[in-house]
DNA sequence: AGCACGCCGACT
DNA sequence: GTCGGCGTGCTC
C-alpha cells in the first residue's frame, strides 16, 4: 500500500524521474512538499512493489498521457549526495538517442553503483590484538613487524607493506591477531603532482606537448589526434597536457582499453606524477567501487585511469579527456548499449568544454576522415623516442615452408630465435589463439566437440584439461572415449593455440625460458604483475602470447618478434578484417627493439601478396589508408556510410527467424537507404539463442535513429524475442 | 532489472 | 490435492 502515492494534495510538484532501467522514457512522480530538490537530484522511488534509486531528471514537464494520474506515486526521499550534473544528464540522454536505447539503461550504467548514495561508505581497518599466534612463519613475521607501529591499516595495505598476500592477513585476521575495525572510507585520492617528475621531451615532443597544454588552458572543446609510431613517446606528451588541467585544478578522465593489464603505464604515471591515480575498471571490489564512484562525485578525484565505462562516472568539472589506443576495437561495447566509448567521449568532451585528445600509432579509419576533414586537430611524432629505430619487418611466405604436421614454425623464424636468445635478448612469438587447438575431432568417426549453446567448436585447453567454449562458459572435461562412436585414443588436435606453440617450441628451442601470455594466464592484476617483473629481470626469454600482449608493453630486451600467423584475422567477411589486422600487427610489431637493441620482425603468412602484409613489409602506412579509404568510399562503408545492425534473437529459432521475417516486410523504405538481411548472424547460436541480422546501410547524411525507432515501432516483437540495435556496429557478430 | 502473475510436473 | 518450475508482462 502506497496511500501516499495516490493523493495529489496542494503544494506537490510534478517531476520526471529517471530509474535505471530500461523503460524508455522517465517516469512521473509526485514531490511531496517537504522535499526540496533539483534536477540531477539522486532520490529514492516507489516501483512496482518495490523501491528503487533514480535521478530527478526535470520538474513539471508535458504528463504521460498515458498514465492515470491518480495513480502517480510520489518521491520517498533525496539523497544527501551532489546532483548529477547537467552536462552528465545531457551525455546520457544523448548516447540513448544516438544509439537507441532506452535512457534508463544508459543511466544504469552511470549508476554503476547501487549503494553509492546512503550514508558513508565503510572500510574495515586493522591492528594488532593481544592474541599471540601459535605458529610464526615468516610472513606473519613481516605482517607483525609491519603493525608493531599500532597504526591502523586496510588489509591490502598490510599484505603489500609486509610483501606478502592477502590470505595471510586474512588468517591472523582470523585468529584474532590483529583485530579489525570498520571507519569511514573517504580516504582522500592522492594528489598527482604536476612536476613531480617532468620528462626530457624531444623537439617534437615538446612542440605537441605545447599545443595541448595550450589547448588545455583555453577550456574548450577541441578534439585532437595524437598520432606518433609505437615507441615515439606519446604517453609522455600527453602527461604534459594532465599537468596542465591538474594545475587548473580540473579533472582528468584517461581511458584504457583492458585496464587489468597496464602494470606499466601506471608505473609511468606514477614515476611521472608521484602517486597512482584513480582506478576504474570491471575488477574493482565493491568497496573500491564505490569509493571511487563517490569520490568522483565530490569531486576529490583529481585524475581517472579506466576501462570504457568510466566515461559514464560523474565527473563535474573535467579538463581533459584522453582516449589512449583509440583505434582500439575494446572501446566499442557490444552488449547492452552498444557504444563507442571513443565517439561518445567525444561527445563528452564537447558538453564538458574540454580537449579530448585520441592517442594512436595507427588511429582508426573514422578519426583520420575526421583528421582530413578539419574536424580534428592532428599532431604527428614521426619517430621513435630516444633515437631508437623501427624495426625491420620481413615476410615469411609459408607456401615454400614444408612444415610436418604439428609444426607452425619456419626453420627460419625458429634459426632467428636461437639467435636472439644466444645473444642475451628476448623475443616475442605472436599467435592470436588461446589455448591447446581450436577444435578437435575424432579420427575414427569425424566426431567434432562443438558448444551446445554456441555454434563454435569447443577450444582444448590443456592447462586445465578442458574443451572450453570462448563464447560462453561452456565448458566440459576432455572424454576417454568418443561420445558419438566410442572409440578411444582417435582425438586429434586440429590447427595451434599458444599452448600447443610452447609444445613445440619446448621440442625446437629447449634452450628457451618460455612464459605464455594469454587472457586466461593472465587472470588477475597480481599475476600480470609478477609475470612483468620476471620479464623485465630477464628471467624469460621467449614470450608466446594472444593479443594481450600487443598493447603498450615495453621490454628493453626484447629484439624480435614472430608473427606466426600473419594471415589469421583477413579471412571472413568483416568490414575491418583488413583495418585491424594492420593494427595488430603493426602494434605487435612494435614491441620489438624499443631501445638501443635494433628489433626484427618476421611475419610468416600464407598471402604475402595481401596489401596488409604489403603496407606492413614496406612500412608505407600511408599507402595502405588511401586503399583502404577509397575501398570504402566506393561501397558507401563507414566512414563514408552508415551502418545499423539489428540482431534479433530468441530461445526459439522459428521465434527469432518469424520476426526478422517481419522486420523485413517493415523494411523502411528511403532512396539514400538500403537494407540487407535478415541472414543467420556469424554465430547463428550464441549462448543458446539462436540469432538472424538485418543491416540498415545508409548515406552518411541520414539521421538513421528516427528510421530505427519508426521501423522497430511497426513491429510487434513477442516477449521471447529480443532485438537489439547496434549503431556503427563494429565486428559483424 | 526485479517481481508478480499464471499455467503444468513431483511431493508433504 | 498443493508447492514450485520459469515464461510473459508491467512498473509512473
Amino acid at each position: 500500500m502506497h496511500e501516499s502515492g495516490t493523493s495529489s494534495g496542494k503544494g506537490q510538484r510534478r517531476v520526471k524521474v529517471l530509474v535505471p532501467l530500461p523503460l524508455g522514457a522517465p517516469y512521473d512522480y509526485l514531490l511531496p512538499a517537504g522535499l526540496e530538490a533539483e534536477p540531477g537530484a539522486v532520490v529514492r522511488v516507489p516501483l512496482g512493489s518495490r523501491d528503487v534509486s533514480g535521478v530527478l531528471w526535470a520538474i513539471g514537464g508535458a504528463p504521460d498521457a498515458e498514465f492515470d494520474p491518480a495513480k502517480l506515486k510520489s518521491v520517498q526521499s533525496v539523497f544527501p549526495v551532489r546532483p548529477f550534473g547537467a552536462t552528465l544528464r545531457r551525455l546520457i540522454d544523448w548516447v540513448a538517442e544516438y544509439t537507441v536505447s532506452a535512457p534508463g539503461s544508459v543511466l544504469r550504467m552511470a549508476m554503476s553503483v547501487p549503494e553509492a548514495f546512503t550514508g558513508t561508505p565503510l572500510e574495515t581497518v586493522f591492528v594488532l590484538g593481544d592474541t599471540v599466534p601459535e605458529r610464526l612463519t615468516p610472513a606473519r613475521r613481516r605482517v607483525l613487524a609491519v603493525a608493531q607501529d599500532k597504526v591502523p591499516r586496510r588489509s591490502s595495505e598490510l599484505a603489500d607493506q609486509a610483501a606478502v598476500s592477502p590470505g595471510v592477513v586474512k588468517g591472523l585476521a582470523d585468529l584474532g591477531v590483529l583485530v579489525g575495525r570498520e571507519i569511514p572510507s573517504e580516504r582522500p585520492f592522492a594528489a598527482p603532482q604536476p612536476d613531480h617528475g617532468p620528462q626530457t621531451l624531444s623537439d617534437d615532443q615538446a612542440s605537441a606537448a605545447r599545443d595541448l597544454r595550450a589547448r588545455v588552458a583555453r577550456k574548450a572543446f577541441a578534439p585532437v589526434l595524437l598520432e606518433g609510431v609505437t615507441g615515439s613517446g606519446k604517453t609522455a606528451v600527453y602527461f604534459d597536457a594532465v599537468a596542465e588541467a591538474l594545475r587548473q585544478g580540473r579533472a582528468v578522465l584517461v581511458l584504457l582499453p583492458e585496464i587489468a593489464l597496464t602494470a606499466q603505464w601506471l608505473e609511468r604515471f606514477h614515476d611521472r606524477f608521484g602517486v597512482a591515480p584513480a582506478q576504474w575498471h570491471s575488477d574493482l571490489s565493491r568497496t573500491e567501487r564505490r569509493r571511487v564512484w563517490r569520490a568522483v562525485l565530490e569531486g576529490r578525484v583529481p585524475v581517472l585511469v579506466g576501462a570504457r565505462s568510466a566515461l559514464f562516472l560523474p565527473f563535474e568539472d573535467l579538463g581533459l579527456i584522453v582516449v589512449d589506443e583509440e583505434h582500439d576495437p575494446s572501446f566499442k561495447q557490444e552488449d547492452g548499449v552498444a557504444y563507442n566509448a571513443r565517439d561518445m567521449a567525444i561527445v563528452r568532451g564537447q558538453l564538458e568544454r574540454c580537449p579530448v585528445v585520441l592517442v594512436s600509432a595507427t588511429p582508426s579509419l573514422e578519426t583520420v576522415v575526421n583528421v582530413l576533414a578539419d574536424k580534428f586537430a592532428h599532431l604527428q611524432l614521426p619517430e621513435r623516442h630516444g633515437g631508437a629505430q623501427m624495426p625491420d619487418l620481413s615476410v615469411i611466405d609459408m607456401r615454400t615452408e614444408d612444415l610436418p604436421a604439428g609444426q607452425w614454425i619456419s626453420a627460419a623464424l625458429e634459426a632467428e630465435v636461437h639467435r636472439t636468445i644466444a645473444a642475451g635478448e628476448q623475443a616475442l612469438l605472436f599467435l592470436n589463439r588461446r589455448g591447446y587447438a581450436p577444435l578437435t575431432l575424432c579420427r575414427a568417426c569425424g566426431h567434432r566437440f562443438q558448444c551446445p549453446n554456441c555454434q563454435a567448436w569447443l577450444v582444448e585447453h590443456r592447462y586445465s584439461g578442458r574443451l572450453r567454449c570462448h563464447h560462453c562458459d561452456y565448458a566440459m572435461g576432455v572424454p576417454a572415449a568418443c561420445p558419438s562412436c566410442d572409440a578411444t585414443g582417435k582425438f586429434a588436435a586440429c590447427g595451434p593455440g599458444v599452448e600447443r606453440l610452447a609444445e613445440e617450441v619446448a621440442e625446437r628451442i629447449p634452450e628457451a625460458r618460455v612464459a605464455v601470455l594469454a587472457s586466461d594466464t593472465l587472470t588477475s592484476p597480481a599475476r600480470a604483475a609478477a609475470l612483468l617483473a620476471a620479464i623485465e629481470n630477464h628471467e624469460i626469454d621467449l614470450l608466446i602470447g594472444t593479443q594481450v600482449i600487443a598493447k603498450g608493453f615495453h621490454f628493453p630486451l626484447l629484439t624480435l618478434v614472430g608473427v606466426v600467423d600473419a594471415d589469421l584475422g583477413l579471412a571472413g567477411g568483416d568490414l575491418r578484417a583488413a583495418e585491424r589486422t594492420y593494427q595488430l600487427l603493426s602494434q605487435v610489431s612494435g614491441r620489438a627493439g624499443r631501445e638501443s637493441r635494433p628489433g626484427r620482425v618476421f611475419l610468416q603468412s600464407h598471402l604475402p601478396e595481401h596489401p596488409v602484409l604489403i603496407a606492413l613489409a614496406s612500412g608505407d602506412r600511408q599507402d595502405f589508408v588511401d586503399r583502404e579509404l577509397a575501398a570504402r568510399r566506393d561501397h558507401g562503408m563507414p566512414p563514408f556510410g552508415r551502418l545499423v545492425a539489428l540482431i534479433v534473437s530468441s530461445r526459439s529459432e522459428d521465434a527469432a527467424r518469424q520476426t526478422a521475417a517481419a522486420l523485413r516486410r517493415a523494411a523502411p523504405h528511403y532512396q539514400q537507404v538500403r537494407v540487407l538481411g535478415p541472414a543467420p548472424a556469424p554465430l547463428a547460436l550464441l549462448r543458446g539463442r539462436f540469432r538472424f541480422r538485418l543491416l540498415l546501410k545508409a548515406e552518411k547524411s541520414v539521421a538513421v535513429q528516427p528510421i530505427i525507432r519508426d521501423w522497430l515501432a511497426k513491429v510487434r516483437v513477442p516477449g521471447a524475442v529480443r532485438v537489439a540495435v547496434d549503431v556503427d556496429p563494429y565486428g559483424f557478430l
